[in-house]
DNA sequence: CTCGACCTTCACATTAATGGAAACGTTTAG
DNA sequence: CTAAACGTTTCCATTAATGTGAAGGTCGAG
């Protein structure tokens, strides 16, 4: 698969995925004439740092994880990671459930002042001022 | 309280403070000489801040949803907020809660993926290759 | 007066993303 | 086969967002 047909499967530019290429998440193969050759998995790895993205990850963090989430779909840990890289991950796991705590906190937050207010306005629903 | 003093007590740097104001997510008065001056409330602010940035979230979702989560806190909303405003929470609310399935989905993988290599670490212990 | 804290303003670093130019490969129409 | 058209390559530059640094001036406490 080349750049343009990845980029028209998942909805990414293929200036994007070469800038992704650059920082480390996603790594082509080059076939003789030098053009970036993509096998279908990458179709859900692009899905998945896009998502990690949205979700504000840096590509950092993405470098680190996304390895372990591809081995844990697959259910085939291709090599053993070195003791470094599972150093990483922890930090990793570490760093996103302390988001996941914080955002959860301010969720809630939020509804509850959401729906006292639109309690407010249902209940009174011509006092605006 | 002076710049200087809510640098301390929040450990974010001066400059930083500044950027804030300048990004309209912090809103200190002015006295007469010109000097940026907070209230104590403004410390519960700016930590609050710092870990909605640490969480991933941009200046911008701050901006919109600061007001109601500090509301929240206090119990007492000051003013009734516009149809926009509401709008823009409901948006922001969507976003958060999009964020927090992606990551809980994701750390549940990396959960699952480090604790399985702990584990073949641990019976196998003098095999590492 | 001096010195430290504060002011504004311009510049810079980094990250995620995008744009353009020039060269080369591939495909298609004539 | 040729030539235009299109896709891809690399390289350099740029934007927006978050954050930091430094210059030059003002304020005020000692």
């Amino acid at each position: 698969m080349k750049i343009g047909d990845l980029a028209e499967k998942t909805g990414v530019a293929p200036r994007l995925l070469r800038y992704y290429e650059e920082v480390g998440i996603l790594h082509p193969f080059r076939s003789a004439n030098g053009y970036r050759t993509y096998g279908e998995p990458a179709i859900d790895r692009v899905l998945q740092i896009r998502e990690l993205l949205e979700a504000g990850l840096t590509t950092e963090m993405i470098r680190e994880v996304l390895p372990c989430l591809e081995a844990a779909k697959e259910g085939t840990p291709k090599q053993c990671p070195v003791a470094k890289d599972l150093d990483g991950l922890r930090r990793q796991l570490s760093s996103i459930e302390r988001r996941i705590e914080v955002l959860q906190r301010n969720r809630q937050a939020i509804k509850t002042y959401l729906h006292a207010w639109e309690d407010t306005l249902a209940d009174t629903p011509a006092e605006a001022g």
